[in-house]
DNA sequence: ACCGTATGCCAACAGGTGTTGACATGCAAT
DNA sequence: ATTGCATGTCAACACCTGTTGGCATACGGT
């Protein structure tokens, strides 16, 4: 029992886990799962690929601890009704140029059927329930929130993963005025059913 | 000189090549570029994996093979502009549901540089040619077809790749509702700027 | 019948992979 | 000072990868 309320005091080792981390997360988003290897990952961290196995258990282990995600989705309730698409789009980009864990998840999930269940699981999760916090038709939300993350997600995979020169090259705020409009839509537009 | 007309007879293995780039388009689809290995689809393709090499000459042949795509876009000159984006998205849509070679495509783009970059060529090539021939400003074409393409694709990855549980149980009509309106806007929308 | 070639299989190579265990070293508490 | 544990290194295992060359067989033209 430690006399102080430190209730677990850091560890020596947490640099080389930070570091780890932090090499992990660059191989995995420049490379994709398989091609990222522990090897690769350990010499950037400049460790022995050993200890990645000792603190993370395997490579499955190490891209979950890697792959933590959070979309950090504001409150929306405060924002104005007609003001939703922009505030999105605008959020998501933002969220991603100076983050690459999601382009690591995005690559990933192409090929490691974990990755693509952790992509479902955040976009169900934390995008649904943003989406369900302002009050429409409950029997819709799931779907306004996919038809959204097929537009977000299509617009990660075009400007990050594949590069397509005229995503590549318009910068953000256009980008935002031509989209915030198809979410918006997504958003609050009414069924075409 | 063979006497009729024929330019280049069959040969006794283009049964053979067939199926290998069946098996080829089916594993990579389904696993990836690194995941689906060349002895995985001699298998499948009931042959010795030295046929692979001798027919293809190496992995990155085969897929270049196996991922030959064309969009096959209708010519859109005689469709009403106001149909525009419902009569793409239906016909991607149709286009994937039975050729998994986007897939695979889509997979392997995420990982291969060469992928990506046969993608980008789809994309800016057909894509592109389509959306020039009606006449809309030449400056903002490019623009136009990689917004179509970024919610066509997001559409596709969010379906056929991660399986997002809202846009893989939407039937294909209620998906076109939503969809066109997005694309008739990128295609004939006044610039935002 | 013969011969050149196409088609196919087998075995092996060289290299890379995730993963494991044994062994050294350092720190901290007794 | 000594013990115990955390931290780190080294070497190796077992397996899988793309790729290659040699050898058998069957076909098609002469």
């Amino acid at each position: 029992m430690t006399p102080s309320a430190q209730p677990t005091q850091p560890r020596r080792s947490d640099a080389t886990r930070a570091s780890i981390l932090r090499a992990a997360r660059e191989r995995f988003a420049a490379d994709g799962y398989e091609r990222a290897t522990i090897r690769a990952i350990a010499a950037d961290a400049q460790i022995d690929p050993s200890m990645v196995m000792r603190y993370y258990g395997s490579k499955e282990g190490l891209f979950a601890a890697a792959a933590e995600f959070d979309l950090r989705l504001p409150d929306l309730t405060p924002v104005p009704p007609a003001q939703l698409g922009e505030v999105l789009v605008r959020h998501f980009l933002a969220r991603w140029e100076g983050d690459e864990t999601l382009v690591a998840l995005l690559r990933a999930a192409s090929t490691n059927p974990g990755a693509a269940e952790r992509m479902r699981g955040i976009f169900a999760d934390q995008l649904t329930a943003a989406v369900a916090t302002f009050g429409t038709d409950p029997a819709l939300t799931a779907r306004r929130a996919g038809l959204v993350a097929s537009q977000i997600l299509g617009l990660a995979f075009t400007r990050y993963i594949v590069r397509l020169p005229p995503i590549v090259d318009t910068p953000p705020d256009e980008l935002v005025s031509w989209i915030a409009p198809t979410l918006q839509r997504y958003l609050t537009g009414t069924s075409p059913g």
